[in-house]
DNA sequence: GGTAATGGTAACCATATGGTTACGAATGTA
DNA sequence: TACATTCGTAACCATATGGTTACCATTACC
């Protein structure tokens, strides 16, 4: 599923940034007209313009013409599919892999047979 | 807290790239070297050492050079607060929000105080 | 000691961010 | 109609990705 991936490429990176980030905190308060998101930034109206392209990009943001304003409201839904990805290593959030690791070496049977084969040059 | 803002965007500018999520995919059977992480995927060791690089500055990846080798080894502890921020967005997930605020608008009373103020001119 | 394997860095290129200023298009309003 | 608001785009610049090839330092092994 190669479009998932793109998908959480593109909502990742719409993360990425803190301004983007609290683009969005903003617009759980409701929807907001691109110079209301514009003024508590101190940055220009291009550079929200820009960042509000990058959010659309990841379908974070619609944005929606209404006369002489353009209205930007929150998709949350592609979260979810970022949330799910992240859930996946929720077992591995306090354990140390490195450490974990140290701990089999001094064990080499505890390895698993993956690494066992690695040692031996690799899958074929 | 600036701090753990810009660590959740070395994170999440981390996990936009594919390839970085499939090394840490791989990274959750064990411990790896940089050949091994570098050959499933159809791309030079140089552009492995550069995600790593990124991983690593994100806290994701511990990377140790053992003798020859550089055992790689992940530390999935940054993914914490990045699965808590997306998580605040959770009751989102299901509704549009501008769809909210279409029902919203049909009933202006039941605009926030905060809304209100944005259309008299915005906070001071 | 000589040689092959491992992996890091340097130099280079294309593209995307993130920002600016300048300008134009559309819309509301005096 | 004239003018001010709102917003988008164009052009430009600096920096970071993401990739390559070429080269070098270490290290294991004959």
């Amino acid at each position: 599923m190669v479009t998932i991936t793109r998908h959480l490429d593109l909502t990742f990176a719409a993360l990425s940034d803190p301004t983007r980030r609290a683009i969005l905190d903003r617009l759980v308060h409701g929807v907001a007209t691109v110079g209301q998101l514009a003024q508590p930034f101190a940055v220009s109206r291009p550079a929200i313009s820009k960042h509000l392209r990058v959010l659309e990009r990841a379908g974070l943001v619609t944005r929606e013409r209404d006369g002489r304003v353009s209205r930007c409201g929150l998709d949350a839904s592609p979260m979810k599919d970022a949330a799910d990805w992240v859930d996946r290593y929720r077992r591995f959030w306090d354990q140390r892999m490195d450490q974990l690791v140290q701990y089999l070496e001094t064990e080499p049977d505890k390895l698993t047979p993956q690494d066992k084969t690695k040692k031996d040059g690799g899958t074929p």
